[in-house]
DNA sequence: ATCATACTTGATTAATTGTTCAACTATGAT
DNA sequence: ATCATAGTTGAACAATTAATCAAGTATGAT
């Protein structure tokens, strides 16, 4: 009752000309790879809770590694990795004085989509969170 | 030269006494472990460039598997995959109509969402994009 | 009943990723 | 100069994940 599908068919169905039109739209308004490329490395730094803790706690006022590693409760080297990849992406900055090598939020952007991902989250879960 | 570290000496830093009311303002203001991880999985959804390609085309219209598999140039399984995805986390919803399945957009949130990101994306590159 | 089409799904595989470990450098105090 | 503290970094390891493959189900037409 089995029946094998041939080597090299192809993997696709067979009615473009259906809804040809809506297609075009699609791939026509397809922003380009590069955007798209980008934006998702955007927002997969965002989809971390240790980044996102990270990002919570420089709300606030600037911090030093030691700092968050006290309010994550993680290694100094989970944090500074995790502070490298935030700073690469610009979403944060630093400031050395001294030992201390403070951090904060690079811009209100950041903040901006931070708290429109939570409160999606909450509506969501109608406040239950 | 080389000065071995002891095998369980903790990798923290001791100052917690110096910067004691900024950590204590960080820690107070931290979001609920459930609500930082739901954030953090519900942008991890947005980063991916096949997921965002399904999103951006379901701004026009509704299409089903088939249309999305042309649009985007990838297998159904592939695509129907990601439409799992998508779908269990509640960015899209289906209807079904004879041998098709229609996508749409679950709601304005997402729009909304992908729209800034795009935008922080674009602006961080001087609109070279 | 049979067949083609639309879609789904479980397993596999390759690639990516977050943390830890063990080292390193940098700075300031003694 | 030596030492302790603050921070960085590369390698390793486990866990996650996206696409493919090979099968499955569901629906409609003949």
């Amino acid at each position: 009752m089995v029946i094998k599908k041939s080597k090299n068919q192809i993997d696709r169905c067979k009615s473009f000309s259906l809804h040809e039109d809506k297609i075009n739209m699609a791939k026509k308004n397809m922003p380009h790879d590069d955007l798209i490329f980008k934006t998702g490395e955007f927002f997969k730094i965002l989809g971390d809770p240790t980044r996102l803790k990270i990002i919570n706690s420089l709300f606030y006022s600037e911090l030093c590694v030691c700092d968050l590693s006290n309010v994550l409760s993680l290694s100094l080297s989970a944090i500074s990795h995790q502070l490298r990849v935030l700073k690469q992406a610009d979403l944060i900055k630093s400031r050395k004085e001294g030992k201390n090598v403070f951090y904060s939020l690079a811009d209100e952007h950041v903040r901006q989509i931070f708290y429109q991902g939570t409160e999606h989250i909450k509506e969501h879960y109608n406040e239950k969170i």
